[in-house]
DNA sequence: GTCTATACAGTGATAGAC
DNA sequence: GTCTATCACTGTATAGAC
């Protein structure tokens, strides 16, 4: 315990430095684009101390997914709690979805040379089924979720619970597919959408989120 | 060209025994879970088929994907061509909707033995940012695509283009995280919305997508 | 043309020496 | 703790049989 705390330590030194040639090449190239050995050259360490120090290729991932992932939640239940009913505020519904959504965006797509691809690797992580990965977002997300969960059904007092759930699944789906980023719309449309703006892109969502909240009941 | 077109040749067969294999073990176990080895097994044939007669295993996986889309597209050229305004049929974006949503799920998620996890390919597929995969999609669903993108355009006549296009691509997410039906909503909220159930899903999703395409623009 | 057996260069993982 | 050597396995390529 006191090895891995203690930074500079030559353990510290080791796992710091896959961590950091894991997280630029995963976003250059994807995940199966990259093999150990060349994230092992780039850190300067030997192919063995990727499974000595996190145990697989895997967990390798799911360190650098959590490391990434916690300050999304810290900043989520900061903003919740500032979220309150107020003349001149926003309503509240708006702000819940604001403080959700934005730093997924903010620090999930821009921050530090990771973050640009944080976003594709979360949701490909989103869309699989594999036990590995559930446990993974559950372990890194359902604290501040739930609680979103919980705070737009008490602002939507009148919509049954079921459907609260189920248009929050729609959140979830069009916030994980903008931050994929995957360029099909431009595909597709005239080029006017880009999922890669985050300010346009958040000012966009929640007000078409908020309108499909507030739909009457089926 | 003749060959490759006449049903039980014995080329006919080989390669609608390893589609078959590849289909039913890729649904099960996902894309890089399983391999060549167990595929060409599992449909008899020798290990270099695969190659012989596709190029590749991503090349093979394409030829799977492109198989089961085609109906989807057509059956939504087919619905969309039956959507007009009239006394006593549901408002036109209503009917544009439910016309592009329903064949994904129905043909995507139920159809066939393969079809159960065809809407995970597809999501997996749709957000990755590979060329290749791209390449897929484009070929796939462009053409469907794009006349309900104008179909939507013009039955929201006061909505500016960009805003049409943005909230496209956020009935995108909606529609693939829905088909990928990764267990991620069930895991932070009470069960109470299950993606698979097709029927619901298209139930639930059409009112909260129609109400968020009529919010004001931004 | 179709199919087979086999070889190849690459992967992630690991046992055991130091 | 760290490293070397090696393992079992992957997708792919090819030479040659039918």
């Amino acid at each position: 315990m006191d090895a891995i705390e203690r930074p500079g330590s030559a353990q510290e030194r080791t796992v710091g430095r896959i961590l950091t040639a894991a997280a630029r090449l995963f976003a250059a190239r994807g995940l199966a684009g990259v093999g150990l050995r060349e994230i092992t050259a780039e850190a300067g360490v030997n192919l063995a101390a990727v499974n000595y120090h996190f145990g697989s290729k895997e967990r390798l991932l799911e360190a650098l997914f959590l490391r990434r992932a916690r300050p999304i939640t810290e900043e989520r239940l900061r903003l919740l709690a500032l979220c309150r009913e107020a003349p001149g505020r926003p309503p509240m519904l708006e702000q819940l979805l604001e403080a959700f959504l934005r730093p997924a965006f903010s620090l999930g797509l821009e921050a530090g040379v990771d973050g640009a691809t944080f976003g594709r690797l979360r949701a490909r992580l989103s869309v699989e089924s594999e036990d590995l990965y559930r446990r993974i977002l559950s372990q890194a997300f359902n604290a501040s979720t739930r609680a979103f969960l919980d705070a737009v059904a008490a602002a939507l007092p009148d919509l049954p619970r079921a459907e609260v759930e189920w248009r929050f699944h729609f959140m979830l789906g069009t916030m994980i597919y903008t931050m994929a980023d995957s360029g099909r719309i431009q595909s597709v449309g005239d080029g006017l959408c880009r999922p890669g703006e985050v300010e346009t892109a958040l000012a966009r969502l929640v007000p078409f989120l908020c309108a499909g909240f507030r739909a009457p009941p089926t």
